[in-house]
RNA sequence: GGGGCUGUAGCUCAGUGGUAGAGCAUCUGCCUUUUAAGCAGAGGGUCGCAGGUUCGAUCCCUGCCAGCCUCACCA
């Protein structure tokens, strides 16, 4: 089938979905045409939003006259007058319709449906039973609805608490038809408010730093920067395929061999991986690398900015999440990896031979595989015990050199790197180390990862001349970091799927 | 990938091996300050898809599709 067959078959398709409530707003939309009206028109001079008429309105006042527009969410028509709700984008208030006063405008009123975008002009007043309303002078058509949408009531019980009947709950069509979503569940639109205000506040703390925000390729001919399944893809033109990058970190750190001396991106990165509630396949991450700084200069920046991004987003450093109150209120804890374990399972890690820490895991009942080494082993065992107890920040730092082939050896410490983890409600919400320069030192702990891959690790990194090309020119000391924009929204808007911070969050395609 | 649960009207959900149900929404009538408006009446369904068992399947069985939860994997 051609690809206008199918666009054909399509419209086909739809027609014959259409029911007896989307046929009936076809025929009203009939209607009001022949009645010379435009269901469609251009603009509509709004100058008052919902909640400011609700906030400002005095019952001592002069009569005041407003022009507000949005979307008919309920309908209550009594004969000769009516009342409805729109929703604008602050909130929604009550329009009073009276047929004596509006005369035709009345009659097309009854060709309208919740759903229908509407502009209003009249004057606010108070109910007999006491709400702020705007009693209407005329009303405009401004978008004809032809589609229903779910229907969802509400009442202020005694006590005070809203209470929803019949909402709009299926997962699946929220996430899919996330308009309907935003439109019918509008605490739904406070959380991606929020997110703009997470990433937006960053940029703030970021740029009065004087750092610059850069911007790097998406499709990459080596993936690299972190230990994933890229997503593949091919450019005709040049017949080659490119990956859909992992992370950032390659291509930042070259801009530092190149000079600048603090980068940062925000952006998407792509992992042909599981998903599930803090795993989707495209997510968003801000790297940032300074040079001249270590890791532990990176925790101090960390704890600040995370501080001013929770003031900003949730108004205090301090945000309820679960169960749980998180304190982003710095200094926060810093305790090494094996400390941790330490503390948490009574077993002491340090210096412990690999088959030392596999009898370790053993009696911890922690899984290990006999193809992990030390660096896994000791990984498994922190993952399955350690991190879920960390509810409040927590820096974990100092990780075994094996599992960070992009950081730099411990100064004092052998075989671990100076690399951090920030844990916060038993997730990681950030990643950063003092950055490996040595470029004698990264060639080698390429080559180790070639070794795992060859051995059929998926996720081992590739070899990446040119970024050692670049490291070879020479790299200042520099401190790293990368954080996972969806999972801080999520603490920060009290979100336990990554799904609820995501506007769209990937679906299999609808059949 | 394994396990569990779910899919019935526009929405939220009951239900049964024998013509398919409710509330809200919709439609008709009445109603000029209602608010989960109300009263009276009416219409609306490929019971996710495809097979099988059966005289007969929305229900039982198998496969598939989609979603959620969970484990595994994974930053």
């Amino acid at each position: 089938m051609s690809e206008n067959e199918e666009q054909l078959s399509d419209r086909q398709s739809f027609e014959q979905e259409q029911n007896e409530l989307t046929k009936r707003r076809l025929a009203e939309l009939d209607e009001l045409k022949k009645q010379n009206v435009n269901p469609y028109p251009y603009g509509f001079d709004v100058n008052a939003y919902s909640a400011d008429i609700l906030e400002s309105f005095r019952d001592d006042a002069p009569p005041s006259e407003v022009s507000v527009a949005g979307r008919i969410v309920s309908l209550r028509r009594m004969g000769k007058a009516s009342f409805c709700h729109i929703r604008d984008s602050k909130g929604k208030i009550q329009i009073y319709l009276k047929r004596d006063d509006i005369g035709s405008i009345y009659d097309q009123f009854k060709l309208m449906d919740i759903g229908d975008i509407v502009g209003v002009n009249g004057v606010v007043f108070r109910t007999k039973t006491g709400e702020i309303s705007i009693h209407a002078k005329s009303l405009e058509l401004l978008s004809k609805s032809v589609r229903p949408l779910p229907v969802v009531k509400e009442k202020v019980d005694e006590q005070g608490n809203k209470v929803v009947f019949d909402p709009f709950s299926d997962k699946e069509m929220r996430y899919r038809q996330r308009y309907v979503d935003l439109v019918v569940n509008h605490e739904v639109r406070e959380v991606f408010v929020k997110r703009a205000r997470v990433v937006s506040s960053i940029r703030k703390f970021l740029d009065e730093r004087g750092y610059l925000e850069v911007e790097t390729p998406v499709l990459q001919p080596i993936y690299g920067g972190a230990a994933a399944r890229p997503f593949v893809t091919h450019h005709n033109a040049l017949d080659f395929d490119f990956y859909l990058r992992i992370s950032d970190e390659l291509y930042l750190k070259r801009l530092i061999v190149g000079g600048f001396e603090g980068v940062y991106e925000v952006g998407k990165d792509f992992r042909n991986e599981g998903m599930d509630k803090s795993h989707n396949p495209e997510f968003t991450m801000l790297e940032l690398y300074v040079a001249y700084k270590d890791y532990n200069w990176m925790m101090d920046l960390v704890e600040n900015m995370i501080r001013s991004v929770s003031l900003s987003v949730a108004g205090s450093a301090k945000v309820k999440v679960g169960e749980n109150t998180i304190d982003f209120t710095p200094p926060w804890r810093r305790v090494t990896m094996l400390d941790s374990i330490k503390e948490v399972t009574g077993e002491d890690l340090n210096g412990k031979s690999e088959a030392d820490l596999a009898a370790a895991a053993k009696r911890l009942h922690v899984e290990v595989e006999p193809s992990m080494g030390a660096g896994k082993i000791i990984d498994a065992i922190f993952s399955e015990l350690v991190e879920p107890t960390l509810i409040q920040p927590t820096f974990i730092t100092d990780y075994p050199v094996e599992m960070s082939p992009l950081a730099k050896r411990h100064r004092s410490k052998p075989g671990l790197v100076e690399r951090f983890e920030l844990m916060c409600n038993g997730h990681e919400l950030a990643n950063a180390f003092s950055e490996l320069n040595d470029p004698i030192d990264q060639r080698s702990r390429f080559e180790e990862q070639a070794r795992l891959k060859a051995r059929g690790d998926e996720e081992a990194m590739v070899v990446d001349e040119d970024f050692l090309r670049a490291l070879e020119y020479g790299m200042p000391p520099t401190a790293g970091l990368g954080i996972g924009i969806d999972r801080l929204t999520m603490v920060l808007t009290d979100r336990e799927s990554i799904r609820d911070v995501m506007f769209f969050p990937q679906m299999k395609p609808e059949k």
